[in-house]
DNA sequence: TTGTATGCGTTATCAG
DNA sequence: CTGATAACGCATACAA
């Protein structure tokens, strides 16, 4: 393997010298400068960052912990916005993901610990509430798409949901939606309670009462193993006498049947119902016809945003919020018009 | 932070001793290496993996370039089955990827260089043919989920799109289907030939003619920026006279629209006509009614075979295939019946 | 402007 | 079985 002394060697200076190039110092004749690149050119020389760590402790080394988000299609956009980041900025990523499991988690700081990373992204795969298995290892830390359970001092990052789905209710009601069909997250998920209030709370504001919506549940249990009623729920919702005309899909995915359950009962989207989803999971909300309304989660942001507020607190840069929300988009596509019925009776 | 010469004190005995110790060398007192161990877990002492680099040239760290995949929902699990062979053998995993930009892609190489890294995996996000851009970089590398398009020396390991849509077909034309529909894939990507060309081959085998077959495209364009005509396709297919009575999806995501489509006429799928799709992109795959009957791209052991492969790789072990092949699973749910109109004939 | 000597945390050598 | 010491590739202090 080449290395520095081999380059000097070569341009027949000293190693200092070379060093001196490498790192861009001052106080190299252009001459000796232009000697040494050469001789790196020919060697192909390519510094060995183990032996700089070992002097400088510095690794410019991020650590990405998630939980299931690397074998899920949903949240990847976190850990490309870190990425794009690093790459902006000269860091490198190690990548690791516990699976759930706790003694995996313990392992991984450990190893993170062992390649002296500077920092660590604790990313989940939803928006959830998590406790960190840290077992003894201590660095510094910004949690993505979560927050922790402890009210320990970690700062964290999250999608505001609440504003999505308020966002997304007003959508509705000032296309004219007076009855409008609620299908629920899992409840376990942050993001379910978070909606459902906004929702709620929105609705409420504008003066529904409990017989203008429908809510029910969609999904439950434990992730990968859910029992899945949103296909029923939406099918017994639209073959309701009095069905609402607008219906709120916990997430994007989810849509799917209730396109699906509305269709087949011969309905049409938007104009018979309007569908409104969360997330832009763009895979399903642009292949859905009419192409899906819906929230887009800052996914893309909170990694690029994370890693930036990362970055701050390792140069010692305390200030600013410890818990930090970044708002949700509201998509405009085809699935949402005014109702039939309104637009009639306001003829 | 911690060093092994500070065990070695607290311990009492040589730095030798403790390395020995931690590498579970031989030839060491069962009495000195607990009081060994003791004072790693009382000084919490953790290995530091760059000065162990620099003497031992292997990193036990393994290089991921993608080119999008960690974008895109499709193929996280070939990240997932590297990650899980990582994890239980040890090895890191520093990850990158190109965006599609071959500048980037040179400085990747450099940087996984200056790493020391074994070895590389080199992951593409759709089946097709690369030209990686090594720059003069030179390290052992498995291609993922792609081929090189000079016949260079690389091991390659892929997923058998053909096989997969052989089998696809025969289970449809053994369920009575003698009309089938087909909605091509984006053409720029492998498996659209290959798929393809396995129809239309099985199909001749079962003595079908031109007339039984009604083939359409149902997406072209560059990657993320697609123009898509499934859902025209699907309902033109479906609107003319002897229309097929199953329709093969170039992949699960395209299905969708043609759920739609068929819905949206009033057809009832699998009754009316059966439908089968392609990569069993669960998210779809499942949360469409009836859950959609495709084929498992193998995704997950395509990284975890590429991961063991490397390793054998650079154990010296030069045998085995170049290009090695993984076969497509069928998954039967419920979008494939008979077709009504065949039942009814042979009755 | 350039070079020399030293140290970082580990593993390897070889003598005890 | 154990330990003293060199060596890895680079950066840093200090000297020239």
């Amino acid at each position: 393997m080449v290395s520095i002394v081999s380059v000097a060697k070569a341009a027949g200076v000293s190693n200092k010298t070379v060093s001196r190039v490498i790192n861009g110092e001052p106080y190299v004749t252009e001459e000796t400068r232009e000697k040494v690149e050469k001789a790196i050119r020919d060697l192909g020389y390519i510094p060995n960052m183990a032996a700089r760590l070992i002097r400088s402790s510095r690794s410019n080394t991020f650590g990405i912990i998630t939980d299931y988000v690397s074998t899920t299609p949903y949240s990847v956009d976190i850990v490309r916005g870190i990425q794009d980041w690093a790459n902006a900025n000269g860091k490198t990523i190690l990548m690791a993901n516990t699976g759930g499991s706790s003694e995996r988690e313990v392992e991984i700081w450990k190893m993170f610990q062992s390649h002296r990373i500077d920092g660590v992204l604790y990313v989940t795969m939803y928006h959830r509430v998590v406790d960190p298995d840290v077992g003894d290892v201590r660095i510094p830390t910004v949690m993505i798409n979560c927050r922790p359970q402890t009210s320990e001092l970690l700062q964290s990052i999250e999608p505001d949901d609440y504003q999505g789905a308020r966002d997304l209710t007003r959508y509705l009601v000032e296309h004219g939606h007076r009855r409008i069909g609620y299908v629920r997250l899992n409840p376990i998920l942050l993001g379910a309670e978070l909606r459902l209030e906004a929702f709620l709370k929105t609705t409420r504001e504008f003066g529904f009462s409990e017989e203008d919506l429908t809510i029910r549940l969609g999904m439950e249990g434990s992730v990968g193993a859910e029992s899945n009623y949103v296909f029923a729920a939406a099918t017994e919702m639209l073959t309701h006498k009095d069905r609402p005309t607008a219906i709120m899909s916990g997430n994007d995915e989810m849509a799917i049947q209730i396109y699906i359950a509305a269709l087949s009962l011969g309905l049409r989207i938007p104009e018979d119902v309007s569908i409104v989803g969360f997330d832009d999971f763009r895979t399903v909300s642009k292949s859905l016809k009419p192409e899906l309304t819906t929230a887009a989660l800052p996914y893309y942001d909170l990694g690029l945003r994370g890693a930036e507020r990362l970055d701050t607190l390792l140069q010692g840069d305390e200030s600013g919020p410890s818990q930090w929300v970044l708002p949700c988009k509201l998509i405009e596509r085809d699935s949402v018009s005014r109702p039939r019925a309104f637009v009639t009776s306001f003829r």
